[in-house]
This record gives C-alpha cells, structure tokens and sequence, in this order.
DNA sequence: GTTTCGGTTCTTTTT
DNA sequence: GAACCGAAAC
C-alpha cells in the first residue's frame, strides 16, 4: 500500500519542506468514507471505524491535510493510549508530509499531562521536579500506609486492591464510598478504616512531591479548571485536537479533552465501541455513544469498509458481536476475496493445545507464511505457560509481549533507585529501596534508618551519606561507603545516568545480583541495555519520568526484533489490540477463561466486555483464524476440571467455522 | 525484634 | 514467577 506522496515525502523533501497535497493525492489513497472523515471541515467531527477499516490512515491523512492547508504542526495535538499507536502515527504523518519530528504534539494521555505539568506545577503547588509513581511504587506506598495503622489482620483488603478502589474513584470522579459499594456490595468492611488508608497514600505522596499515573491526569486537568490563563493559553494552542481510540476514556480523559478543544471545537475523535475493552479502569463508552448529544453539531462518519480481514472472519465478528446491546451498529464490509472458513479445534487438554499449536504454525510455516505472520492470543498471561514450555522444548522462536514491563523488574528498579535518590532527596520510596539492598537491611531497619534522616535523604551532601553509613551495620557500612563515593561524584560527572550506573553495577550491584537471583546473568544483560538506553536522554529527570510512562517500551523494542527475527508472536489480546496479523491462533476458548470467570464475577456489563474482547481478538486475523478448545483444565493437585466450550462459540450460528478434532486416538 | 530462607500457592486486562 | 507464610537465623 505504498502511496506515491509518501515516498516523496521520505526522498524529494528537505528538512523541514512541506510537500504539496493536492486532492487528487487524497483521492487517489483514500476510499470514500476516509476521504469524507479526513478531509472533514472544521469543528468536531466523530469518526466510528470498525476493525480494520483504515482508522490510522485516515487519522495520518488528516493531519496532512491540516498540513497541506498551512496549519502549523506546533497548533495540533494527538492523543493516543499507547506510545506504540502514537509513535506509528508520528512516524506515518511524517513521513507523508515531510515534516521533522518534533513538529506535532502527540503522545499519550499520560505524556501530555507530564508535559503540562512541568512547566506549570507550581500552580499547583508541587515542585517542577516532581517524581512519578509506577504500580509497583504505588503498591509500595499503600502497603507501608497500611502497616503504619497496624491493619495487617486478615481482614482488611491488600494494597493492590486498595489502589484498584482509589484509582476506580479518581477516574471516574466518584465518591470513594460508591466505589467501595461496588466493589463489595453488602460484604461487611471497615470502610473508615480504608478511606484513612488512603488519605495517608495521598498526604504521603504530596509530602514526597510524588504523582502515581492518577494523580498526573487528575492534576492535568485541575490545572486547566483552575488556572484560567493555563487552560487559555494551551486552547489558544491546539486549534486542532484529534484523539484516537475514543471509546477507551475514561471522565477525565474525556474533560481534559473537551477543555483542551474548547476554544477551536476542532475536535476529532476517532474509535469504535466494540473495541472498548478498558472499563475496569474506568473507560466509559458512553463518552463516545453520548459525543453526538455533547457536540450536536458534530459531523458522524462511519468507516466499514474492511481491508484487513477475508469475508469468513468478518461473518464470525459480525455475529459475535450483534449480540451486544447499547452500541452503534456498524457491519465489517469485506472486501478480500473468500477463503475457508476459521477453524474450530477440540482437544484433549492443555499439553493437547500447546502441541497442536506447534504443529498448526509450522503447517502455516509450509504454506508459505512466515514465524512473524503468525501471532497467538489469549485472555491471560497464564493460558499461554504451557505453550511456552512446549515452544522452548521445539525450539521455536517465540517473542511475548510479556506481562511484566521491562521497567518494572526487580532489578531495573533497583538500580534506577539509585538515580531517583541522586535527583530528588524526598523520594523515599526509592531511598528504601535501594537501602534494602545492604546486608541485614530490611524494610524496619530502612524505615529507621530514614525516619533519623528526618525523611529525606540528600545524596549530594556528605554530612548525610555519612549518617547513613554510621547508622548501617558494619559489613553494610563498608558497601555504602563505596556507594557514597558514587554519590559523591555524580555532580562532577555532569549527573551522567549512565556512568553512574554503570560504577554502581560494577562496585556493587552485580555481586549483588549473583548473590540474589539465579538468572543474574540474563537481569545483568538487562541493566546494561539500560545503561544504553540512558544515553539517549539529555538529563536524567527526562530519563526518570520516561521510563515510568514507558513502561511499555520492552513491548515495542520487541515489536521491531519480532519482525525483524521472524519470530512467533505471544500476546494477550489487550496488548494485540491495533495490530494484525496473517493468522492468528486463539487459546482456551472455554468458560472460565474466555470470557474470565473472575470478570464475568465483577460486574453485569461485563459479559458484553468480554465478547468486545473477542472481538478485537478475531479481528485481527487477516487470513487464517484458528480457535483452540481443550476439553479439561489439569489442575496442579492432579484433578481433572472439564471445560465448556466458550460462550462465544456456541453463541454464533450453525455454518460459519470448520471444526477439527486433533489429538483423540 | 528483624531478616532471611524455604516451601507453597495462584496467576486478568494497563498508562 | 512472584507473593505469601511460617520458621530458623541473626
């Protein structure tokens, strides 16, 4: 699909030279339905684009046609979920129109936020330095609040759920109390005891100058309601605001759209309800069914029109989802010539899927496909363990996009504390951690150690690296005190991230990782590819808040290997969303699994969710579709579970899959 | 009183 | 794999 512009856009243009649009460039690449959404007039428009109708084309277009009409890139600011969708999108925009990076903002919600926040946190009455909380940090924080009131009875809820509560409250702009109800319903808690638990998380957090990801949107968008002149400033700015993937926003998303767009109304959002798969964490589809009433005279176009897909996957899509209620109806049009029909393949077991696997992919593999053409989904990170080992034993090349991030590793943390402790003193999640990593230091000597430090820990000062030293055992203290010389130089080192880590691995952090873990050399591996990775940033406050926002970033530096190795690719179907592939394998396509019991358990609306998710899993099948149903589940203690087919399967009419029953003898 | 170690259990989805 | 628990070791 290679466009005539965009290759000119990559060779003819010099930096920085706008290339010439011309409609019949636009009507050359776009189908009608693009065309009439890309090249809309001003004000807000909705675009409903079904599974791969062209949804970033479209948006790309867009742009270059805002380009091609003179708007400058500094005025036009696209939202996107992941740093994948915004990259991919930054990237084809450029190279169709020519421009440089750095032209356009565009970035996640998350990133936007940051941005904003640093320039003006004072409004607010934080530090410009502030530090941002990742999950686990987050975790860290609740539990040490929790141990604090002395709740740690069996009864009271653990930290994750804690966090799950607040963070359901925040974005969705609710009072705790019908969070918890809704979490609980009539199950007796001590709901005082909670809503303390967290007053304690956010007073800490403020006295730590720390933001958890919550706190940089909430804030986002309490600086625009509150500071007048900011929220004019930026709506003078982005006199074009286009956000993709609509149906997943939550209300706060939702605001600091509409403020941002409140000025122009040049407001275009782009998604597709049956896609939205994000409401436990407070995604709202409303907020893209209800955009017509919010902006009555916004502009609706409708993209069906489906390139990705032959004619018998669309049927299976089409059916599962009619099914759902309260949605807009859109039907996937094929346009791919016929092929056969997805299969549906009963087995024995879990051991039976993982061989079957191996054998469908290198039958793929005969057929001409490549490893890379072939992905395998999967509700959750587990499903997929057995086919794992089953891949490894077989020696096929597999990539996952894998369920922990790189930056959340135990050991990646470790050694970024260090940076965190040198750039801001009243970080004390990190200043504990990397305490807890001294011989005979646990998490009560580390909260001693930094409640005689006055809770607060500056690295750059001697005087308070020498207290630290005296106040540690006398093997610990010896292992500091190289630490501290550490400390001790970053300034004269021009607080260069990587040489610091780099002599703090080889003074201290690679005899402590063989001590620690059994696969030091693979976590070791890691810290250097960081180290790496840390030259790329101007100051290590931009190394440290990227790498909390990136947490996704394994996930695309896989992304490119996976094809560049041609490997298989492992995935659930979150992570697959907005990617495609020639075929696509499904697993555990059983009650229980697909849809999860433990969702199904949650809420009533989320049997609709889960079959939104099997939407999005099918739809991203070009060719070949292949859905696995293992007759039991072996259970660890040696029990034998029998399975259902999934709902979803028997749910679809009579003539749409094949079946086939591999592995009965 | 704390830390550390070994064994056991259970895995949703993510910025 | 990692989080949790109980018991031994410091």
């Amino acid at each position: 699909m290679t466009t005539p512009f965009r290759r000119r856009g990559r060779s003819d243009s010099a930096e920085g030279e706008k290339v010439v649009m011309q409609d019949s460039d636009f009507r050359d690449a776009l189908n009608s339905e693009q065309y009439e959404a890309a090249l809309a007039p001003d004000g807000p428009v909705l675009i409903l684009a079904a599974a791969g109708t062209g949804k970033t084309r479209t948006l790309v277009y867009r742009v270059a046609y805002l380009t091609s009409r003179g708007v400058s890139p500094g005025h036009v600011l696209l939202l996107t979920f992941t740093n994948r969708a915004a990259h991919e999108m930054l990237e084809r925009a450029e190279s169709l129109v020519g421009t440089r990076a750095g032209g356009w903002w565009g970035g996640t919600f998350h990133h936007m936020c940051n941005r904003v926040l640093r320039r003006h946190a004072a409004s607010l009455g934080y530090p410009s330095d502030y530090t941002i909380l990742d999950r686990d940090d987050s975790r860290t924080l609740v539990a040490s609040c929790v141990r604090e009131r002395k709740l740690r009875n069996k009864e009271f809820p653990k930290p994750e759920v804690l966090l799950s509560l607040h963070s359901a409250a925040v974005n969705s702009s609710r009072a705790l109390d019908d969070a918890l109800k809704d979490r609980f319903g009539d199950v007796d808690v001590d709901v005082e005891d909670i809503r303390k638990v967290l007053q304690d998380y956010e007073s800490r957090k403020r006295k730590q100058n720390a933001m958890d990801f919550d706190d940089l949107l909430v804030n986002g968008v309490r600086l625009l309601r509150e500071h007048g002149e900011v929220q004019d400033q930026y709506q003078h700015q982005f006199r074009y605001v286009l956000v993709d993937e609509y149906q997943d926003t939550n209300p706060i998303q939702a605001e600091l759209v509409d403020r941002l767009a409140g000025r122009h109304r040049n407001l275009m959002v782009v998604g597709d309800d049956f896609q939205s798969i994000y409401s436990w964490r407070g995604a709202d589809f409303r907020n893209i069914m209800s955009f017509p009433e919010r902006y009555p005279d916004a502009k609706v176009v409708k993209l069906e029109t489906n390139y990705r897909s032959v004619p018998e996957i669309l049927s299976v899509a089409n059916a599962c989802i009619a099914g759902n209620p309260q949605q807009f109806q859109k039907t996937l049009r094929p346009t791919r010539e016929s092929h056969h029909k997805p299969l549906v393949a009963y087995m024995p077991d879990g051991a039976a899927q993982a061989h079957f696997v191996v054998e469908t992919v290198r039958e793929l593999c005969s057929e001409g496909y490549d490893l890379s053409d072939i992905a395998v989904l999967y509700r959750a990170h587990y499903h997929a363990m057995e086919l794992q080992m089953e891949l490894t034993r077989q020696r096929v090349a597999y990539t996952i996009m894998s369920g922990l991030r790189f930056f959340e590793q135990a050991h990646v943390k470790d050694v970024l504390s260090l940076l965190r402790v040198l750039e801001s003193p009243s970080d004390q999640i990190a200043f504990m951690r990397l305490l807890m990593l001294f011989p005979g230091v646990g998490e009560r000597t580390a909260e001693k150690i930094m409640e005689r430090a006055g809770g607060k820990f500056d690295a750059l000062d001697a005087a308070a690296r020498g207290l630290v030293g005296r106040l540690l055992r006398a093997d610990a203290a010896l292992e500091w005190n190289e630490i501290s010389a550490i400390m001790g130089r970053y300034e004269a080192t021009g607080r260069n991230a990587g040489s610091t880590m780099e002599q703090f691995v080889e003074a201290f952090y690679e005899r402590h990782a063989v001590n620690t873990f059994d696969n030091a050399d693979r976590r070791l591996e890691d810290i250097r590819e960081l180290i790496a990775y840390a030259d790329k940033f101007e100051s290590t406050e931009r190394l440290l808040s990227e790498v909390a926002l990136m947490t996704n970033l394994d996930a695309e530096a896989e992304d490119v290997n996976a094809r560049a190795l041609s490997t298989l690719r492992l995935s659930t179907v979150h992570q697959a969303k907005g990617l495609e592939w020639q075929a696509v394998i499904i697993l555990w396509m059983t009650e229980g699994m697909f849809p999860s019991s433990r969702s199904l358990s949650e809420s009533e609306a989320a049997e609709a969710e889960e079959r939104r998710l099997f939407y999005v899993a099918i739809t991203r099948a070009k060719s070949e579709l292949c859905l696995c149903v293992p007759q039991v589940r072996r259970m660890r203690d040696g029990g034998v579970m029998p399975c259902q087919s999934s709902r979803f399967l028997t749910e679809l009419p009579q003539g749409l899959v094949r079946t086939k029953r591999p592995g009965f003898y």
